[in-house]
DNA sequence: TTAAATGCAAAGAATTTGCATAACA
DNA sequence: TGTTATGCAAATTCTTTGCATTTAA
């Protein structure tokens, strides 16, 4: 599944592979920004800068956070990770293979994966009435969960 | 536009009405408040907390940044005005009854107001499938808007 | 060898907070 | 008069930048 080569762009994507883009890409592939890519691959869902940081230290102690903001510029900058805001607080960052719309509860902060197809109507709409583009991924789209809908209601 | 006349008297909205429903909410009336509000009525269509500041200070040159950062943070308390992010930038304020969606391009920058109906069909869509309550005015969505998606194609 | 990446310190923007003083109700 | 709001300075949070040194290719 995530081993060869060909597979479908939303499936998950090896260390390796990764780092074969980095060098495609004319970057070089350095301890710290291969600990950064395996922290993506392999850690929690929405990494912070700062997560990503202490992921990265638990092997190589001595590397700075300013190193981490750098290593995810320059791997935006090549198309292997994005930013997303779901809040007030730090972005967070993930492999673009994995891109996808966030819905972020107001009342608890829970993160809730917007199904694909959930934006089909609202981007058909704004290129056709407006002629804009919807990239609706960038930042979160703000609500009230199930959960704290129906404890706001009793 | 809200403000413009002929619409329902909610939708526009003159200082001394705003100024009640702070004495209605037990806020008191300052002179840095009054000019708050009054910058919110009659200034640019989405100020920053600095913008605010410099109309502020055109007529009480002593108020301080802070100053206008509790009283907008007093005024969302109180639901007169609301806070949106529209990138990367300082938040920007608006009058509650003004609140709609925001579309901001990602090329240039340039801000729209989406039509009221655009979020609609996504809204029911998460309250159907997934039960959440969508409140999709704190972030702009972001995209292209059509004059920089036909340079892109140019 | 040499351009790119790093570590560190320091700066930066946006916003918040502590505290003594001022002023609305 | 008694809170509430203000001015000011300082702190916070997240992120970026300058520069001397190290390292990947």
């Amino acid at each position: 599944m995530a081993g060869g080569r060909g597979y479908p762009s939303v499936m998950s994507s090896t260390v390796e592979e990764l780092v074969a883009q980095l060098r495609d890409g004319g970057s070089r592939v350095t301890t710290a920004r291969r600990l950064v890519l395996t922290a993506l691959v392999k850690g929690a869902d929405h990494p912070t800068a700062e997560e990503l940081l202490v992921a990265v230290r638990a092997l190589a102690p001595d590397v700075h956070a300013s190193t981490v903001y750098r290593n995810l510029e320059e791997l935006e900058r090549l198309g292997v990770v994005v930013h997303t805001h779901l809040g007030h607080g730090a972005a967070t960052y993930h492999l673009a293979t994995e891109a996808h719309g966030h819905l972020v509860c107001e009342v608890c902060g829970a993160t809730l994966e917007a199904p694909e197809d959930l934006f089909e109507a609202m981007a058909e709409g704004a290129k056709r009435r407006l002629g804009f583009e919807l990239r609706p991924y960038h930042f979160a789209v703000l609500g009230v969960c199930a959960d704290c809908a129906s404890e706001a209601e009793a």
